[in-house]
DNA sequence: GGTGCTATTCGCCAAAGGTCGAAACTCGAC
DNA sequence: GTCGAGTTTCGACCTTTGGCGAATAGCACC
């Protein structure tokens, strides 16, 4: 029995996304998650799950990070890539990250239906209109997300508060732990990603966003 | 006779570009920078000058930013971009930011002549093959061109220092000032953006950029 | 059971960031 | 000339950030 993870912040879609997996792989087990956080959640009890559909525009890390991230803690997890984007660039851009297919929201059942068979059969998969002229990744960007994937879950989770530009107090809140210990994630950070400061960090996140840059703070 | 300012860092094509001008305007005074800094002070010399071609990616301030603030401190001054980029979504967003005309590097001279002429005759100029489909700008992207151009000339200076992640203490070296003159306008700089802290300002900056997002600092 | 290794946690202290109030300077209007 | 609005400048004071050392907890391996 195939173990399916689904991540996206739309419950509709998410349900949609939910039927598509079981019309694939009748008795599939899936589990869901909402944002990022959940997510990491999630990939953390189900290391071994089979497939992972992942929405790019998600509360708590907007762009390729997510993909970037896990791709790097869980190398065997195949990843189709869920989006809103009909840009083939997108697409593109998420295969060179290490998708294994790309889906956009407009897309019929049965295509759904099809990648995920072609994926778990070890396949990449594109819808029709988007397959070829896919370019190489800037190196930068690559080397990016070559560093964010090196990042430990707890890291990573404070990555995207700082992209989001909170403050270490506000971090600390949130994930329950006291301001020293963000502190430490945050040194811990900057030299993962060979920066020396926040506005650094907050710089090379914004390197894998999807749109021209992330939605502005606050 | 007309005046006219050419921003690009590469001096070849600097000079290609003044040619161009001269074999438009015959006779034209030609005044050129080499940054975004030594543009501000030449529009500061030259405020009534006729025309401003425009490189997008210049070492002080990539993307719109400089586009969209000095559109926004001189109204009365064309700018052509000028852009080694192909995509006609960056002529078009280039536009949606206030500029009159958009050259590719690629385009020939007599192109940028009638480019010339055109937006000195008060029309807007685009490539042939780039006209149509030109999309409305992000509305928060809106947004925070019109706060950058609020910006005053050395807060802006501060603002693309800031983008670049530099630190309080470097930025007031660069400037020749004291520290405490770039915390100043750091504080009126994050007003106007309607951020609160120096990260936030930075992830607004980044909005600007061309491509995906700006190159990594460092 | 031990033995490394790494992730996560934290307190302390120095450095950088940010606010407030205010002075000097420009520049056009009256 | 001088008045006033806005820009640029700065020092004093408090907050936030970042580096260092260290303790704890899980985990693979022997």
């Amino acid at each position: 029995m195939a173990d399916v993870l689904i991540a996206d912040d739309h419950p509709l879609f998410r349900d949609a996304l939910q039927r598509a997996v079981l019309a694939a792989l009748p008795g599939a087990q899936v589990y869901t998650a909402d944002s990022v956080d959940a997510l990491l959640v999630l990939v953390e009890g189900h290391a071994d799950a089979d497939l992972l559909l992942l929405d790019l525009h998600m509360p708590g890390a907007r762009g390729y990070s997510a993909l970037a991230h896990i791709r790097g803690q869980y190398p065997s997890l195949p990843i189709i890539v869920v989006s809103g984007h009909e840009e083939s660039q997108v697409a593109h851009r998420a295969i060179a990250h290490g998708a294994s297919g790309y889906i956009p929201k407009s897309a019929p059942v049965d295509q759904i239906v099809r990648a995920i068979h072609a994926v778990l059969d070890g396949d990449a998969w594109l819808p029709p209109q988007m397959i070829g002229n896919g370019s190489a990744l800037d190196p930068s960007e690559e080397d990016i997300a070559a560093r964010v994937a090196s990042l430990t879950p707890q890291q990573f989770r404070v990555l995207n508060m700082i992209a989001e530009g909170l403050l270490n107090k506000q971090i600390a809140y949130d994930l329950g732990v006291s301001e020293a210990t963000v502190k430490a994630h945050m040194t811990a950070i900057m030299r993962k990603l060979g920066v020396s400061n926040r506005t650094q960090v907050a710089l090379a996140a914004s390197h894998l966003a999807v749109e021209p840059a992330g939605t502005p703070p606050g």
